[in-house]
DNA sequence: ACTTAACCGAGACGGTACGTCGTGTCTTGCC
DNA sequence: GGCAAGACACGACGTACCGTCTCGGTTAAGT
């Protein structure tokens, strides 16, 4: 999300010191890496206050992470994609797919931990980033990209395994069971109109997966 | 959701004019009913134009309906308020739930509804009232006491039906079916990381509710 | 200075209170003449601080009269507009020419006061106002109309007078005279190459106007 | 005005490159003299716009001299030091004091010359450089060090050969007749409330010349 | 040839003020 | 007492420059 200027890529060739090839780096003063990372935690930290993401204001995040408003600007071209890559960047990889040999269980387990984290703090951060997305197609994109598909394409393999093992049809459609067993975890989490509990993981995957295994072997 | 002042009600009883019995009318103008509804008119136009719900602004309102600032303020505490008003005044009793002798046909006609409903003008306005809701847990409450309980209450009689029917196991839970139908099209509608056709209405309906009935007669 | 906005005029008839012929007053609060007042003082006050004009703010304005930014930009355009309207709203009427009976003594009692004006805090105000004028043709115009036309009025008239008694000849180019006495003030003034004392009045009275006196009666 | 620093000065002797005696050279890649010219060349080229010196940005400077930031605030120190600069390195020598054998044609010509550089472009540099040092003692300094006392000593010698030729009294006041000259010059030029022709200075000459010429021999 | 030292371009940095917009409140005269 | 008009104090917006800094890269003089 943030700005797609050219990067002084990472890529440094490790052979010599008179800048071989392709290695480059744009003229001028280096990024500061500090200020990024400052921005960023300053964002999750004001963000997780009360009023939430309408009354995060960059002029509070570049005051709290002691950096001038530009350098925000510089970098992120809305509010929405500041939040977006706060968090991306605390988020990452803990949402991982088991694999217990049972659909039901790793599809449980893994829903529980999502569950677990919209009832955190990082929450806050998620709503935020949909309720964002509802009048910013950008974020919703971003949240789509860097957090939906990611852990989606694990839980393609993850029914294909179930799939394999006899639990699920050979015929199933993958995407329809996917939103019927976290759709319902995202309206109790966005709508609140009943509790968010762990064990929703269970009932649902009760609901949906043994329906669908005794169709497989009646 | 409108300021719980002391309505000078609409009991303007019409005998005479010097103030009869008790059907009292506090002193004064008499509110402006024309006012009223231009407000909440413009105020679902604008709504519907880029930007939703946080750039819409209470002064671009006013300005729409040609009315003071201060008569919004009068009758509305903020503008979430006055965008939950303006919903639930236009999207009235067109969600009603049929009833075919049969649970899934019931279901998924009235899904089928939701479904165009979200893909319709109006379901803008949804998406700016659950966006405000997740800063704003008063919207989210009249969302859900206005709009969702009611249809909820009727889709609990559908299900009663079709228990009573014996197309569903007697033991059912009503909210966890709900949630499991309703919520991945809440999910597709605001991730919008999958087309929501109608026919969605009845592919869930089919794994979810068929799921059940060949629980309640092996 | 001020915004050319149709002023609810100060011609309201005493005449009844029923708001007759054209006595209006436009609808809305009306301008708050304590806001006006305090932040002309303001201007005056931040003005004569070191730095001057260039480094005079809006925003340090606002704040130490206790206002609004949106209020100073709502009245005055620029902030050179503002600084001449509280130079105005100060100088009045303080520059008057004496009528003794002699062109050089009138002319003298007044250019000493200019010069005791200059010499004052006051002089930084025009200093600044001057200065603004070389880069903004409003400026200076205001600089002209509100303050140097008035009185030079006033300088043709006594000057008349000395015609009218012999003392200058009937042919005299009042601009050319005026300009070869008030131009060395201000050039000592704004350059700030020699001292400007209030004797300069009389040695450039003598210099000019005695050179005249012998050019009418040889 | 350029920072007083240590000058690596253009004494480079040619003799040899071991360095002889003292004529040194610190070490280090010495100043672009292209980078400097290039800098007061747009220096003058954006004063010229509208707005004049206040808007002038630094900034806007070195982009157009293709120059980096550093290397401005490297060599001058303000704003006012580097417009300083720019206007004596383009305005040099064209207002000698011709010597005609009359004070009166000596005066009246060199002023033609000031009238014409006032009416030209270069003319907004000086408004702008007398409008700067308004606020800032060092540019008024400047001014009158490398601009007027340069012109002003040749103006004595011309007044001096005047009362040496019995054209002006002996006891003549200079600074006082020399302000009397200019100082409706500066004036018309500055405040613009009349024309500014060429003509204006013969009708200076003969108000303030003629009238101490015919004090001299009655 | 190699080191040293200052200059140069580019451009990111922490700041300040800009002029604008929207907030929610207030003050009018009219209805 | 509601209403429109609109001024008010306030706070955040996103931008422009400020003057400083930190890079890689010249450009000479002194080894």
């Amino acid at each position: 999300m943030e700005q797609n200027r050219i990067r002084r890529a990472a890529t440094r060739n490790g052979s010599n010191n008179h800048n071989g090839s392709n290695g480059k780096r744009p003229p001028g003063r280096p990024r500061s890496e500090e200020s990024r990372q400052s921005i960023l935690r300053s964002t999750l930290k004001l963000l997780k206050q009360p009023g939430g993401f309408p009354e995060l204001s960059i002029e509070a995040i570049a005051a709290d992470a002691n950096v001038g408003k530009t350098t925000v600007y510089r970098w992120w071209p809305t509010k929405a994609a500041l939040v977006a890559d706060s968090f991306f960047a605390s988020a990452e990889d803990e949402l991982q797919f088991p694999n217990t040999g049972s659909v039901q269980r790793d599809m449980s387990l893994q829903m529980r931990r999502v569950i677990r984290i919209f009832r955190s703090d990082r929450g806050k951060v998620v709503a935020a980033l949909l309720a964002g997305g509802q009048s910013d197609p950008d974020l919703l994109e971003a949240f789509r990209e860097r957090f939906m598909w990611p852990k989606r394409r694990q839980a393609y393999q993850t029914l294909q395994r179930g799939i394999d093992r006899g639990e699920l049809p050979a015929d199933s459609d993958k995407d329809l069971i996917l939103d019927s067993l976290y759709g319902p975890i995202y309206m109790r989490f966005l709508i609140r109109h009943d509790k968010l509990a762990e064990s929703f993981a269970d009932e649902l995957c009760g609901l949906v997966l043994q329906g669908l295994k005794r169709q497989v072997r009646p």
